[in-house]
DNA sequence: TTGCTTGTTGAACGATCGTACAACAACGGG
DNA sequence: CCCGTTGTTGTACGATCGTTCAACAAGCAA
């Protein structure tokens, strides 16, 4: 049963930019069952399968790692959004009301994101960097928001006021959705949010 | 100037209700001021001018201390909002938007006090018994909101989407004030909130 | 095969964590 | 005045934290 011809690797060599996702990965894994308060360098590297110097080698550190895995979840978020914005073809008020939607379907609605994203939040107060990319996350939210009602016909002067509110909505909706599963149901979140883009854009159009 | 007949006491006793209540506003300083990630026994104790054994002696443990503010800063929310309803006098339509809108002013607008409710988020995936008081608390508040939209004469069939709604607005709305302050102002979150209130009950009555 | 690059490991370090507990002292009742 | 109650202190302990770094080895080039 001897195998000397092939002493199999006790670990492999991985691409620098592959290791580095699969780190933040798993932060965002440990993030969502342990939130902010439970994240360290020792659970992130077991759930990774690595050791714990290999945290320190690509990142330099636990908070940069932290820091890295806020961008890649809200670049997914934004991915995601943005597919659903084409998906929805050309008519201005379905690209609105799926971008607005999307968040309220997989792989947005799923609870381990919605875990790590509060995660994230409760650093913002601790943690200027995080409070810096908190700001542009939730202006390039609102951004392609704007956009999106400009293209439905709503006046530039209730657009900011507009924005702020479904934004306010569709993350309340979004938070409430994580933190008690069973109270609503994504079905009821998507017809909420519908109702309230009713009253805002014409019906026509 | 010696002062013998006076050897001013090391420190002074408390009755336990009045220690406990200090070090519950302690620990919610030290919330909001490093977050659920940096809370630590040591902080409050230093916050509270205490020793470390305190925490341990009145609490038993830093958990039951942090599930105690949060009951606590729970029990302020409510008797503010109970409050604002109780100043708007006995019209039913003012009596909702002075409750909606009591989120935007003080006291629970307090930035220490929103970052310190994020805190709490950030335990409900992670600590059993802060999830069922965050359930608690939000079916409480949707029970005194479907109230006040029942005394507006909101038929039955249509409170529930109305109050998850409008819940979901406040959140959303209040999240933001908090994280990104210069954002929006507090009377344009009032503004939002009492045009998404027009769009549910009917102006007059 | 040999040698080099470098991704990877795991032990070691000091700091800080939560908790336990024995000693101390403030304060009220005798 | 003294004494008992008990709120309070501060040290001690083991566990875990983030970081560092010398040694190892996987994979590639020659």
């Amino acid at each position: 049963m001897s195998n000397a011809s092939a002493p199999s690797p006790a670990f492999r060599r991985a691409e620098p930019d592959a290791r580095r996702l699969s780190l933040i990965e798993a932060c965002a894994r440990v993030l969502a069952r342990v939130g902010a308060a439970g994240v360290s360098v020792r659970a992130i590297a077991q759930e990774a399968g690595v050791s714990v110097g290999l945290v320190g080698h690509h990142f330099g550190g636990v908070d940069a790692l932290v820091s890295a895995t806020y961008d890649h979840v809200d670049g997914k978020v934004t991915e995601a959004l943005d597919d659903a914005v084409t998906r929805a073809g050309t008519h201005a008020r379905a690209r609105l009301e799926d971008f607005v939607t999307g968040s309220f379907a997989p792989p947005i609605a799923d609870p381990a994101l919605l875990a790590t994203w509060i995660a994230f939040w409760s650093l913002v107060t601790a943690r200027q960097d995080i409070a810096r990319q908190h700001d542009e996350q939730y202006a390039g939210y609102r951004a392609r928001l704007e956009t999106l009602l400009a293209d439905c016909g709503l006046p530039e002067a209730r657009r900011r006021h507009a924005a702020i509110g479904i934004t306010a909505l569709v993350d309340g909706l979004w938070l409430e959705l994580c933190l008690s599963p069973g109270c609503f149901s994504p079905e009821e979140a998507r017809d909420i949010a519908r109702g309230f883009l009713a009253t805002i854009i014409s019906k026509d159009r």
